[in-house]
DNA sequence: CTGAAGTTTCAGGAATTCCTGAAACAGACA
DNA sequence: TGTCTGTTTCAGGAATTCCTGAAACTTCAG
C-alpha cells in the first residue's frame, strides 16, 4: 500500500510538473493529485510516506490547497488524524478553481484597471494607455459576468449547451427574427 | 520620454506580478505591458531603458513573447532596429493565450490521461483511480471542443451570446419545445 | 498532571529561477 | 575589408522559492 500504482504515480508526477507551470508549486500538486485519485480520504502521514516528502511539507501543502479549497477536511469516527478528500466530480473542481482565481487575480486587475481609468490623462500617450486599458477591462468584467451566469445552469442545461457549440449561433440568428434584440454594437 | 506616467506604471507593476502566479516572469510581464500600453511599437532599448532592466533581460524577454505569440515583429522603414507591437483587441489578445495555453498544456495532459485510459487496471485502487481521471478527461474535453467552436462565431455574436447570459437557459427550454433535441445523459 | 498522538511553525540549507555583463554573432554599408 | 549598429548567447552571481528537521504547540486519555 506504500508503493504508488505505475498509473497514479505518471498522474500525480503529470499534475506537479502542470502545478509549477502555474503559480502552484510541484508538490502542492502533486499532493492534489493523490488526493485526488485516492479511492478514500488519505491522512497527512500517508501522503509523506507515498510521495516522500517530509511531514511539513504535506503540511504546509494540505494547508494550501484547504486555503484554495481544493481539499476537504474530514474527521473520521475513532480516529484522531485529519483526513483529506478531494470532490470527484470535475466541474466542482473547476468551477472552485475559476472562483478561487477569480478572488485572487481578476478581481485586484479589475480594480487596478478601474483606478487607472479614474485618472484624466494629462499626455497623449496615457490618453492611449487609458484606451487599451479600457478594452482589457471590458473584456474581462464581460466575462467574469458571463461565467457568473453560466455557474448557474444546472449540468443537464450547461452540458447540452456546450454540446450545440457553435451550433447556437444559427439559434441566436433564428430569434433574432421572432424577437429582434436591441443593437448593442 | 524615458519616464513612466504614473498610470503606466501601476499597469506594468501590477502585470509584473500578476505575470510571476503564473508560470510567466515578472520581467515578461512588464515588457508585454509596456507594450500593449504604448501608442507604437517599441524596440528593446526602449524598453530596457524605461523599466531599466538589462538590455540582454529585454531580449530574452521579448524572445519569450514571440514564442507566446504575443507580441510582433515590426521593421520600420529606414531603421534596421526590431520594433515589438501587441495587438491591442483584447479577445485577440485571450484567444491567443488560450491557444498557446492549450498546446502547452491542455493537449499535454490530454494524452497523459489517454494513455493511463488505456491501461487495465490491475487493482481496486486503480480502477478508482481511473474513474476520476475519466471525468477529468472528458470536462477537459468537452471545454476545449466548445471552445473551438466559440472562438468561430465572429465576435457580434459572442457578444450578444454572452450578454444573454443565463438567459440562454430559457432559449434551449424553448426549442427543446419545438424540436426535442435527442437526451445526451 | 503526564504522556501519547497528532499538527504547525520556523530558521536556514538546498535547489531553482532570474538577471546581468561580457563576448560572440549578424548584417549593412563605405 | 573594417566598422558601425544592432541582436543573441551564456556563464555565473543574485534573488527567490522550496523543503526539511527540530522544536513548539494542541488535544485527548488515563
Amino acid at each position: 500500500m506504500s508503493q504508488l500504482s505505475p498509473l497514479v504515480s505518471s498522474f500525480v508526477g503529470h499534475f506537479g510538473e502542470m502545478g509549477s507551470r502555474w503559480g502552484i508549486n510541484r508538490t502542492v500538486g502533486q499532493i492534489y493529485a493523490l488526493i485526488f485519485v485516492a479511492p478514500a480520504p488519505l491522512h497527512a502521514d500517508d501522503i509523506a510516506e507515498k510521495l516522500a516528502f517530509s511531514r511539513s511539507n504535506v503540511s504546509m501543502g494540505l494547508k494550501e490547497l484547504q486555503a484554495w479549497r481544493l481539499v476537504k477536511l474530514r474527521h473520521l469516527a475513532g480516529d484522531r488524524r485529519e483526513y483529506f478528500e478531494a470532490p470527484a466530480n470535475a466541474w466542482e473542481i473547476f468551477q472552485t478553481l475559476a472562483a478561487e482565481r477569480r478572488r485572487r487575480e481578476i478581481q485586484p486587475t479589475l480594480s487596478m484597471l478601474r483606478n487607472a481609468l479614474l485618472e484624466y490623462p494629462t499626455t497623449e500617450e496615457d490618453r492611449i494607455a487609458q484606451q487599451r486599458m479600457k478594452g482589457m477591462h471590458d473584456l474581462i468584467e464581460l466575462m467574469t459576468t458571463w461565467f457568473d451566469d453560466v455557474q448557474r445552469l444546472d449540468q443537464q442545461t450547461l452540458s447540452k449547451l456546450m454540446k450545440m457549440g457553435a451550433k447556437v449561433q444559427r439559434l441566436l440568428e433564428f430569434t433574432g427574427k421572432i424577437k429582434p434584440t436591441k443593437e448593442t454594437a
